[in-house]
RNA sequence: GGGAGCAUAGCUCAGCUGGGAGAGCAUCUGCCUUACAAGCAGAGGGUCAUAGGUUCGAGCCCUAUUGUUCCCACCA
């Protein structure tokens, strides 16, 4: 047996131990038909990324839960992998390139890929090497990447059958643009942040009359692209210009009247300009009205010639001379304040103009319907369930799907167009040769995907599809995908209706929602706040194990958590104290005879011990099955430092340190035993410090990774001895809190003399009181009035204890002490004899309620006579 | 505009299908007791946001209110 170090010290041994795992080939898991999988793919990080809090998070809950299924005896199988992460990587490197000098085009396509495959290589591997910093037991020989030739291949395949069942079109729609990055985005990809802006009051002049109609607008700069002024049909205001032309200002174009139930009564002047161009609404309106769609916007968000003299100008700089100009020529009324939601692009943060444009989309009805039917049928369960309304929310409103960008690095679309005759073709091979007219000059379409489309696919590309493997067959569906609340819209969504179209089953069964971690404060964390903390350093800093620990402890899944400083030292302290109890067990155990624990006799402290962990393993069982990792890890943290190092070592050492060798062999036996299981319920969430302690303790298996988790067994309650147990320590505390009360150490041998009429429990625990309580001897006792030393009393359950304590003693300080707990007594009383003597309590409270409370009402009547008793001598 | 979460000790949070208010940190007191001072022992500290209601009984269920955080939404 390895003797453990003296200091706790995790980074002299957490990477030697990670290798030998991965070397061992642990972490691969197989088709095993004897076996049931178990399986989880894991959120693709970013290649642009680093481990954030984030990603530790939940990295560490999967984790966890796959070590305590594969300890289980499943074929757990987590799954690797990276995402190309199309738009947020091609900003970076674009970044990257500016620092150069260099744009996009000035390389073009091809040295543009050369480029981003070259950071995919230097930087995709990065947060791999840091997930293994954390402990992650992914099976590293599945490691997928989004852009791998597995997943273009299954890209390309849903591609075609979309395209096929006519799921996929193509078309002019309006979507959200990105004058920064050029391109198109979903409307998941934009994010709306409330400003302060103004509505201005414009006046549009009717033809041939002085009068006018006034609009309210809060874009003055796309008025180049009104076509029409629409009313709501049931405005009477409005009624009479049903044939009517209008003027539009600045330009002079003559523009329609349409009356249109989109046009609300009360907002503004009930006047609506319509620009289809350049709002969703109004392309609406103008498809029901048949109007034409002007576009007045570049790529780059700078005005086009339809701006007249503004052409080129940014439209930001348009407004404010457009709305010059209309005050210098009278054609502006007011201008009121107003505060609306404007979006900004998620990757780059620039305001997002909605633009008409040519598209590739997904239709959403179709896919939307199965999927939310087997969310409601919990089919696919979110944990915490409130989770399931958001998903709702989202599906049941759905939009087409935006799936084409115009950038360069993803997956290119299928679709190929021959420059002869224009035909298009959609296919899953490349096309060299059209298949109308047999030209050869073929282009394929210049976009890329919307990475999300591939990430959509992630549970069953990365297993094999569209073969179907035996991988596929054997791990798909896979059990619980876990991932943070702010990417159900984004992923979780997708994959759901994904799996079930191509698929035609659920991906996964549950969804497990974790929150963010934030500052102590409360807040985000951000780059921009600089408040961000690198899980790295702290894993550097205090190990990995103390780092998972803090995030896992008493977090809920769902809620956010807060990360500070005393929630790090805090799990420090713990690992510290399974590494010293550890060393105190292993200490002892040197040179003993270590016997199997079926064949070790108990003593009481022994069956106090194992009844107390038997609960503890049927609670962490129970609780990581409800993914209630916080609770499961709580309830391991009170059993080992509470039950096991402050009372069951304790209790331990009289016989340690006593003369029996059998009773020692035994205990010894014991405490191997039990550290051995308390470090095998601990592993999945802190696998270094069990393994390397594992390493050390006698007798111990090839690896904690791949022992049996401790099962739950009906047969280890003993519950009496729990009781004496209980009561012995009752006992101890009360002689200690004696010694306090009257100022005397707690080093300070005392005597004790105890009456009652329950002997057994404590002439079986006298030795524990003697050593923990320091108590030099007890002694029974029938009548109180033999002691004639000056002594102090207590009260526990039953029991009577007498603790001379010579000249310590104030009588008035006891006097002050027993009516202190007089008072406690007495309130108790009352509140059990009040429920007693209602009668709705007794006729409608359960039967062992009523019973309990009635020994309770005896219990505390006991005592009060006890203490009234004592509380007169004194006084005498 | 719609929806969700949260409000419990000084701080961070637990609190099960309703049945004697808990933990960690912080505070105070005393201890280097041969695993651990990153520790041990002891103590103090709460009208469970507010107001009603249901119930024999409410931190928990219902209604309203206040504060707070977040998500969704095409009122120009």
């Amino acid at each position: 047996m390895d003797e453990m170090a003296k200091v706790y010290n995790p980074s002299e041994f957490e990477k030697e131990i990670y290798e030998n795992w991965e070397k061992e080939g642990y972490f691969r898991a197989e088709v095993d038909k004897d076996k049931l999988p178990f399986t989880i793919v894991i959120p693709p990080p970013n290649i642009t990324g680093q481990l954030h809090m984030g990603h530790a998070l939940d990295e560490t809950l999967q984790d966890t839960l796959i070590r305590f299924k594969r300890m289980q005896g499943y074929s757990a199988l987590w799954l690797p992998g990276t995402d190309h992460a199309s738009i947020a990587t091609e900003v970076k490197i674009v970044e990257q390139m500016a620092k150069e000098g260099l744009t996009k085009k000035d390389i073009g396509r091809e040295g543009f890929l050369e480029r981003a495959w070259a950071w995919k290589e230097k930087y995709g591997g990065r947060i791999i090497e840091q997930l293994k910093l954390l402990g992650s037991s992914c099976d590293w020989s599945r490691l997928a990447f989004t852009m791998d030739e597995r997943c273009s291949k299954a890209v390309k395949e849903v591609f075609v059958n979309l395209y096929n069942k006519g799921l996929i079109y193509r078309g002019d729609r309006i979507i959200n643009w990105c004058p920064e990055c050029k391109t198109a985005l979903s409307d998941a990809e934009v994010d709306y942040v409330e400003e302060d802006s103004h509505l201005w009051y414009i006046k549009y002049q009717i033809k041939d009359s002085d009068e006018y109609i006034t609009v309210a607008t809060s874009r003055p700069e796309t008025m180049f692209g009104d076509v029409a002024v629409a009313f709501n049909p049931k405005d009477e205001r409005y009624a009479h210009l049903k044939d009517k032309t209008l003027i539009l200002p600045i330009v002079n174009k003559e523009i329609k009247v349409v009356y249109d139930d989109y046009v609300e009564l009360e907002f503004g002047t009930g006047a609506v300009k319509i620009t289809p161009a350049h709002d969703p609404n109004d392309f609406e309106v103008g498809l029901r009205h048949n109007l034409d769609v002007i576009c007045v916007l570049n790529e780059d968000g700078t005005m086009n010639e339809y701006a007249g003299k503004y052409n080129g100008l940014d439209a930001l700089a348009c407004r404010e001379k457009v709305v010059e100009e209309l005050k210098e020529i009278g054609a502006l009324e007011k201008i009121e304040p107003l505060h609306h939601a404007v979006g900004h692009c998620y990757r780059c943060k620039h305001t997002v103009e909605p633009i008409v444009s040519k598209q590739w989309f997904v239709k959403m009805q179709p896919l939307a319907e199965p999927a939310i039917d087997v969310v409601r049928k919990k089919r696919v369960k979110f944990v915490p369930d409130r989770f399931s309304k958001i998903y709702y929310n989202w599906m049941e409103n759905v939009r087409d799907w935006c799936i084409s960008r115009q950038l360069w690095w993803g997956h290119r679309i299928p679709a190929y167009y021959c420059q002869d005759c224009g035909e298009m073709i959609i296919s899953k091979e490349d096309v060299k040769v059209c298949t109308k007219c047999g030209g050869t000059n073929i282009k394929q379409d210049e976009d890329v995907l919307d990475t999300w489309f591939s990430s959509a696919l992630w549970p069953f590309s990365t297993l094999g599809y569209p073969e179907m493997t035996e991988d596929l067959k054997y791990f798909y569906p896979t059990d619980v995908l876990v991932t943070g609340y702010d990417i159900i819209f984004f992923w979780v969504a997708r994959m759901v209706f994904s799996g079930l179209e191509h698929m035609n089953r659920i991906p996964f069964k549950d969804v497990l929602i974790h929150g963010l971690v934030r500052d102590s404060k409360g807040r985000k964390m951000s780059k921009s706040l600089g408040n961000g903390i690198d899980p790295t350093e702290i894993i550097a800093k205090y190990g990995a194990d103390t780092l998972r620990f803090s995030l896992i402890n008493g977090v809920a899944p769902g809620s956010d958590m807060r990360f500070s400083d005393e929630k790090v030292e805090g799990a420090r302290n713990f690992m510290n104290k399974i590494w010293n109890a550890s060393r105190f067990v292993l200490l002892n155990a040197q040179d003993k005879k270590i016997s199997k624990f079926a064949d070790c006799k108990l003593n009481s402290a022994d069956k106090w011990i194992i009844t107390k962990l038997n609960k503890t393993i049927k609670d962490v069982t129970v609780n990581m099955e409800k993914y209630e990792m916080g609770v499961a890890l709580s309830n391991l943290y009170d059993f080992v430092w509470n039950d096991f190092c402050d009372w069951y070592i304790e209790f331990t050492k009289p016989i340690l340190y006593g003369e029996d060798e059998k009773k020692c062999n035994d205990t010894v036996s014991v405490l191997v035993y039990v550290l051995g299981e308390i470090l095998k319920l601990l592993h999945p969430f802190v696998p270094f410090i069990t393994e390397k302690i594992y390493q050390s303790i006698p007798n111990h298996g090839e690896s904690i990774m791949i022992a049996d988790f401790p099962r739950y067994s009906a047969k280890f309650n003993y519950n009496a001895y729990v009781r004496d147990i209980d009561l012995v320590k009752e006992i101890i505390k009360a002689i200690r809190n004696v010694k306090v009360t009257v100022g005397a150490a707690p080093s300070k041998k005392v005597k004790l003399y105890v009456k009652t009429e329950n002997l057994r429990p404590i002439k079986n625990g006298s030795v524990y009181i003697e050593k923990l309580a320091g108590v030099s001897e007890v002694c029974f006792i029938e009548d109180k009035n033999q002691l004639t030393e000056k002594i102090v009393s207590q009260v526990v359950s039953g029991v009577e204890l007498y603790i001379p304590m010579g000249e310590l003693v104030d009588i008035d300080k006891e006097i002050e002490r027993i009516s202190k707990e007089l008072e406690s007594v007495e309130r108790e009383i009352a509140r059990a004899s009040g429920k007693l003597s209602n009668n709705g309590f007794l006729e409608k409270a359960p039967k062992s309620l009523v019973d309990s409370e009635r020994a309770k009402l005896d219990k505390y009547l006991d005592m009060r006579d006890k203490l009234k008793k004592q509380l007169d001598e004194l006084k005498k």
